[in-house]
DNA sequence: TCTGGGGTCCTAGGACCC
DNA sequence: TCTGGGGTCCTAGGACCC
């Protein structure tokens, strides 16, 4: 059966979000109304654009880009500070209106969701309750989201990104060569700037061209992606919309350091408060892992990871940071100056599942018993109050998602 | 010039086994 | 001297998303 999805997605959501808290805190300016970006900390070396306002898109500012490079395009232009905790409510404020409509919601992200509606059975009628989405959420919670109209996720996506802002698109099969076929192929979903150059050499420009070309050429050169790209250039994607939230397949904490770190030691206690970090999510997750993993960032931008399997998995702070501090040891070349550090772990499967092995001792029990003491300690008390790293100067240098800490 | 942090999925090569 | 092929697991790195 034919299925009926929308794709809702906020329009420069971050920035519409922190416009609606400042106005709630008092302010007199509505920063969608003048050139203004959320953007992260350029004394931090974090400094690129979150979210931008129209006037800041109209200077050609780009999300991604430098601080830096925005202000040489956008002079006087305003940059804010991102707020999750902020965001997190308004998310949520979007998801429980849009559960009036259905409860088969995927929360693509932050400020995405898809809805399977295929109960609306007319095209008119799936078409009027987009509309209808659109104007509610503008009247009733003060922000303004695309809606993209469709029989399946990927061709909703593409028709919520055609114009902004505050619009609904339809795209349906018989409109894809109008609509969606004369776009460039650096508008399709998944083709990013790696992959678009060389399909440009491929003399390959709209997304009409890839899916005029030979699948299997495609195939030949770019393998399962190449197959998906098709696929998704003529419109093809039969994926389910994921209302049930899945567990995480990973769990991960990285830092931009301030400055480049070249020593070792204070490279390790960073690695420790990350490391708490990480298994603090895990076992709030109720999720045990068995692959621990270091990433590295040098001066020059090079990335190198290093990962391990465990013999069991875990969800032990201590035997996490073991693993992780013999990582960067086993990987770190003496007087490299670092720029980001990261700790995740992998391969993680239910808490519950995990069976007794013959090999935990006691000591690894009393471990996992101190380690959800301090659990709750941090919940009840803040986070910062109880860590093993007990270093203010790291402390102060890693964000902690105190907001994740009811 | 200065380039975040959180993820998912895929590929390729080496080790190892049958 | 010349030396299979297929499968799985592990690791490092890359591409892409928001």
């Amino acid at each position: 059966m034919e299925r009926q999805i929308l794709h809702v997605d906020v329009n420069n959501a971050f920035l519409s979000w922190t416009a609606l808290d400042m106005l709630k805190q008092g302010s007199k300016i509505d920063i969608r109304e003048i050139p203004a970006v959320i953007g992260g900390d350029e004394s931090k070396r974090s400094g690129i654009v979150l979210a931008k306002s129209m006037k800041a898109k109209e200077c050609g500012v780009r999300t991604a880009e430098t601080i830096y490079q925005a202000r040489i395009k956008c002079p006087g232009l305003k940059v804010f500070p991102s707020n999750f905790k902020v965001y997190r409510q308004y998310s949520n404020q979007l998801y429980q209106l849009l559960l009036e409509y259905t409860d088969k919601i995927e929360r693509f992200s932050i400020d995405e969701c898809f809805l399977d509606m295929t109960q609306y059975l007319m095209n008119d009628t799936l078409l009027h309750k987009g509309k209808e989405i659109n104007q509610r959420v503008k009247t009733e919670l003060g922000f303004t989201v695309n809606v993209g109209v469709a029989h399946n996720k990927l061709l909703a996506k593409m028709a919520s990104d055609f114009t902004k802002p505050d619009k609904v698109h339809t795209l349906f099969e018989n409109e894809i060569s109008d609509k969606m076929w004369t776009l460039p192929i650096s508008e399709l979903f998944m083709l990013g700037k790696r992959t678009v150059p060389k399909l440009y050499n491929m003399q390959i420009r709209t997304i009409g061209d890839l899916a005029k070309t030979d699948k299997r050429i495609l195939q030949n050169k770019f393998g399962k992606h190449g197959i998906m790209m098709w696929e998704y250039a003529n419109g093809i994607d039969d994926t389910e919309v994921k209302y049930v939230k899945e567990k995480p397949k990973g769990i991960g904490n990285s830092i931009t350091l301030p400055e480049d770190i070249s020593d070792i030691k204070k490279l390790e206690e960073i690695l420790l408060a990350l490391t708490e970090q990480v298994a603090y999510r895990l076992r709030k997750e109720k999720m045990m892992a068995r692959v621990v993993n270091v990433q590295l960032r040098n001066k020059d931008f090079v990335d190198a990871s290093h990962q391990r399997k465990l013999i069991q998995a875990t969800t032990s702070t201590k035997e996490i940071y073991r693993n992780a501090k013999e990582l960067l040891e086993q990987m770190y070349r003496k007087g490299t100056p670092i720029r980001l550090i990261g700790v995740r772990v992998d391969d993680l499967t239910d808490e519950k599942e995990m069976q007794i092995s013959l090999f935990q001792d006691s000591n690894e029990e009393k471990q996992e018993k101190l380690d959800k003491t301090i659990d709750k300690l941090k919940e009840k008390y803040g986070y910062n109050l109880i860590t093993r790293a007990g270093n203010m100067e790291v402390e102060d240098l890693i964000q902690f998602r105190k907001d994740d800490v009811k």
